[in-house]
DNA sequence: CCAGCAAACTTGGCACTGTCAAGATTACGG
DNA sequence: CCGTAATCTTGACAGTGCCAAGTTTGCTGG
């Protein structure tokens, strides 16, 4: 995935593609010096770049953290995916696979989960994170529909938001308390046990 | 509470209750700059005090934001117990105020409450800040243990950790997702219709 | 083919930050 | 009432984000 396999281009004057580059590099540098230890120059040292490249392409700090944020939302999307499609195909299973699959990431990626979901650096209002964030969040939305058309009796829009609020929030919750250390009883599982314990505990969302 | 009622001492050299009135002004400080734009000077100068003050009481900026999460802890308990009393007395109830209480307080202090759950700032092995987390734990544990005994047939205790963890995990889901202002379809509701639907989602928790 | 123009990147500087060391002031127990 | 320790201040240093100005490079129109 990282792009390190182009070193012919890493010492010409224009880096080629410094965007993606610095978009790992910034990864590499959350993951490793947490949010509070993340620098803009960290990064450009990472990159082989000086400290104030990274404006040209992104603005300011913020602004590389937005498009950081933006490609998390992606990975976090794909990610359910893969979840979904390892799962029985009935609404039930999908969605409990969607939110497992929600916390995994959050286990696998947990810098770039908080900075998706309890950061203030990101700007949220920004077109591309604010698209790609809302396509998250219909696909939620698509497999609540589903559970509850498959109880018979439709229910009404504001019922159905009810339960979208009630699943998101227990994959999301169980998501942040594991990613801060603080559901060890979960957390010291084997993955195949654990995850079989989140779906138990997401199921119950929609009664 | 803030100690902005005692100007006498606030000329002197000697400060007098420097520690707490730096703690006042560093959640005002979280409040109005937030977490990005948080400095140790700044709230220095909002306690009238030199910048190197702080360090003599907490040691560095991280040792403050410890001792302000948890100060939070305390008033994040207390809120749960505010909402306790003006709820019906039977143990579902009970839990699900304490759910209840759990979220008003996120959506109150916001930033206290990131600083408390979705920050890598605080040192989580401070002993205050781990007993009061702990015996906040405690009480969650007491009320859904509370639930389940109601239920006539008495869980086993890995049963009833995952009873714990799908409470917590809703309550907490519903507090952060609230907080990041992702959940509009509650957010935007008057106060007692929220928190009723609130109470609903978190009853869910433990079928 | 090659000017020159715009994009990509560098260098240098400024104000601000956290932390450390050393000095000034005050409270207080002997 | 004195000296010692706690409290607070001052000054300095390395590191930070961002801005302005300069340098190198790719590219496009003639």
């Amino acid at each position: 995935m990282k792009a390190k396999s182009t070193p012919a281009h890493e010492r010409s004057y224009h880096h080629g593609n410094l965007f993606s580059a610095l978009l790992d590099a910034a990864e590499d540098e959350l993951i490793e010096r947490g949010m509070e230890g993340f620098s803009l120059r960290g990064v450009a040292k990472r990159a082989g770049v000086s400290h104030a490249a990274p404006a040209h392409h992104f603005g300011d700090a913020n602004g590389l953290l937005t498009a950081l944020a933006a490609r998390g939302f992606e990975q976090f999307i794909q990610r359910q995916r893969d979840f979904r499609l390892r799962a029985p195909t009935d609404a039930r299973a999908q969605l409990a696979a969607s939110g497992v699959g929600y916390v995994v990431f959050a286990l696998e990626k947990p810098a770039i989960f908080r900075l998706m979901f309890s950061s203030d650096r990101p700007d949220f209002d920004d077109p591309d994170l604010q698209r790609i964030a809302e396509s998250a969040f219909e696909e939620l939305v698509e497999h609540v529909r589903g559970v509850t058309e498959d109880q018979g009796s439709p229910k009404k829009d504001g019922a159905m938001m009810l339960d979208v609020a009630a699943a998101w929030a227990v994959a999301h919750g169980l998501a942040d308390l594991l990613v801060a250390g603080r559901l060890n009883t979960l957390g010291s599982l084997a993955p195949r046990t654990r995850d079989r314990r989140l779906a138990a505990i997401i199921a119950r969302a929609i009664p």
